[in-house]
DNA sequence: TAGATTGTTAATCGATTAACAATC
DNA sequence: TAGATTGTTAATCGATTAACAATC
């Protein structure tokens, strides 16, 4: 509605409405408040009314939201109605585990590539392994706009300028290490690492900071 | 130093911190300033300082910090010097890549779970998939701290449940929903499916928001 | 000493929450 | 109409950054 800049946190919040709309939308519930959906998504009421208030009028007073409505306008903002195509490098554990996950979403990883010769040719959820040879042309024609990194720390940073190079502006880093991308590219890292360290600190300090939990 | 309440942002740096100073340990590389690591890690410098001047006087002013002993401050501060046993439930693809990975801290999986009747006494990395019904004993046999959930999500609170009700007060969880735990319980959620969509948001948007990348 | 860099305070910036008029 | 709930403004809260004295 408003020509406003959208702060990351809002952006990184839709995907969480989008998905538990989406399982109120295979129920019989067509409407929902956002005191319901602050109750279940562990938020505050007002929060997601700014959010979505951001975007556009998608409620209605004294009502709330209609379920199927609201869905197709986060859809239609995350760009999610239209198909996105993704690749991704490194065809380890992990790589093969993104590459058999459903993404329910109109999003979907269309090919998969390795540097090591001997997982060329290899099959992957119907998808052949590649050689990075390969890989700017496939982004091209397969009109592929973001790419997956489940390579190790120490090659991340090469396959992220390949990506680069090939044209690719959003990047999903699984790799525990912080890539430098130029500006205009996105990078978004998911660091369980990280997330799983950070966890160490609070266990035992049995009397401070165990007030409260958050799914940061 | 201070007994002032420690922000979650904080404390989710100190791994990224420890990681670098880590890499920079195998080199010869003995001393390092915040203006460096915040240029390796595209953090503030000025953010880095206050972050661990949080637990300690750890730097020389004019030197700057040393980089065993920083490792070693902050392996204290996040109580990765005394070993951390971890629990890990749902042995599909993401669970197996989990159990494969090396941690390097002293942070480890020794026990795997699955309610599949036909994944019990698989093997995982040395480690044997065991049925829920032994959860409860085997968190307390082995002094398991931390749980992580890589079921789907249906069951994601159910094992929450579970982990809570077996004592443990830390939980990382993968699967894409959101967790209800007491009070004193810590859920770190790694959600990278709206980590992937929110990115979605981003592309194609040419004219706006192309100006910097993050890595949050 | 001169140059560098910390630890810390103050200033800024941004995000969350409360409150409420509008209105279904 | 009465009750409920949105959209939005204002207030609060918290986190980041700038600046600088202290000091190696």
């Amino acid at each position: 509605m408003k020509p406003e800049k959208i702060s990351e946190a809002v952006v990184r919040r839709l995907p969480v409405y989008l998905r538990y709309l989406s399982e109120l939308n295979s129920t019989d519930i067509q409407t929902v408040s956002s005191q319901e959906l602050g109750r279940k998504l562990d938020l505050n009421p007002a929060q997601i009314r700014k959010d979505l208030a951001y975007f556009g009028d998608f409620g209605r007073k004294g009502v709330g939201y209609n379920v199927s409505y609201l869905i197709e306008k986060i859809r239609q903002i995350l760009q999610l109605d239209q198909p996105r195509n993704v690749a991704l490098v490194g065809t380890g554990n992990l790589g093969r585990a993104l590459c058999n996950y459903n993404m329910k979403e109109n999003v979907k990883i269309v090919a998969v590539f390795d540097s090591d010769p001997s997982k060329i040719g290899m099959t992957m959820n119907r998808l052949t392994v590649q050689p990075m040879s390969e890989l700017q042309e496939t982004v091209k024609e397969k009109d592929i706009s973001i790419g997956i990194i489940t390579v190790p720390a120490g090659e991340a940073q090469k396959v992220s300028d390949l990506f680069v190079s090939a044209g690719i502006r959003g990047i999903l880093n699984f790799a525990p290490t912080v890539l430098r991308t130029p500006d205009g590219v996105r990078i978004h890292h998911t660091d369980f690492t990280a997330d799983l360290l950070s966890l160490a600190y609070y266990m035992d300090n049995e009397d401070e900071n165990v007030s409260d939990n958050d799914q940061g």
